[in-house]
DNA sequence: TCAATTCCCATTGACCTCCATAAATTCCCA
DNA sequence: TGGGAATTTATGGAGGTCAATGGGAATTGA
């Protein structure tokens, strides 16, 4: 199976221009896909993903009400992406805006979360575990429930 | 995957020509599509799409009664759309009254929302996504079905 | 003939490709 | 097991290409 893990940083030049983890391009040369990236709509990140979530949204709109506040949203999540050009020696290029959204300044943290991926200004990562692990040691962790649900083929 | 996506201002100049924006015009010219324009129904803003849209309302309208409102309202969206021809520099030429009732005014912004996209006059569309944002952090995000096994890796 | 539209050309600037270097990893062989 | 070579990856810079745009000429139609 195919998956985003892990976290890299990786250097954003004055361009704009950043390499796309080489372990994060594997994933998608091999199911020849696109790259798509939008700003987060709840976090203070961008989100990367393949072809096949943007599909999801696009055939959910046309199943609800197209003048729903769910509709909005999600032609919200259409209209706020983009689709990425990855240049021969692997690198995108990010419009200023998004550079903006997520804070970005020289540096970007790539952080794979399975089937799509999150770029995070590293500092703000940082932050982001730590807050993790104190809200653990206080409530707990969720239950994780790790049914036959994930047996399926996975190669 | 043929989508509009993402978006794109352009500028509208005297004679109401406007470039479409080249993701566009690429989508369009790989179904050797004509674009058709309308005024929306229900937002102050243009839509384009493509015949296959196009082909879906007349459809929708077949199915049902003919003298209803309902399809009374389905084919004031097929007699108020026009096609447009584009020129050979990828512009379109507007009818004044459809900037007019965008309230376009030198720029015009491209929002792909999926199989169709619309024009919005900038500043009023800025709201949008802000709206948008405030809604989520209220409600969240609307369920997408992430299909069992809508794995296809890269999602 | 006038007005509206379509086509053509030139300019600008953004984007993409190419090249060159440096660092890191992997591979190979002793 | 260790060291060195080859490959891959990351990064910086420069140039070519294409899209967007403005202006004007040619065409069309009333």
């Amino acid at each position: 199976m195919d998956l985003f893990l892990s976290t890299y940083e990786n250097k954003l030049d004055a361009k704009g221009r950043v390499s796309v983890p080489a372990p994060f391009r594997a994933v998608l040369d091999r199911n020849r896909s696109t790259l798509y990236i939008y700003k987060s709509l709840t976090l203070p990140c961008l989100e990367g993903c393949g072809p096949a979530r943007i599909s999801q949204i696009v055939d959910a709109i046309d199943e609800m009400d197209s003048l729903s506040k769910e509709a909005e949203v999600l032609q919200t999540m259409l209209f706020i992406a983009q689709e990425m050009k990855i240049d021969p020696d692997g690198r995108m290029l990010l419009p200023a805006e998004f550079i903006a959204f997520a804070g970005l300044d020289g540096l970007a943290l790539f952080a794979g979360i399975g089937r799509s991926f999150q770029i995070w200004r590293p500092d703000r990562h940082q932050n982001r575990e730590k807050d993790t692990r104190q809200q653990v040691s206080k409530q707990g962790v969720p239950r994780l429930t790790l049914g036959r649900r994930g047996a399926q083929g996975d190669g």
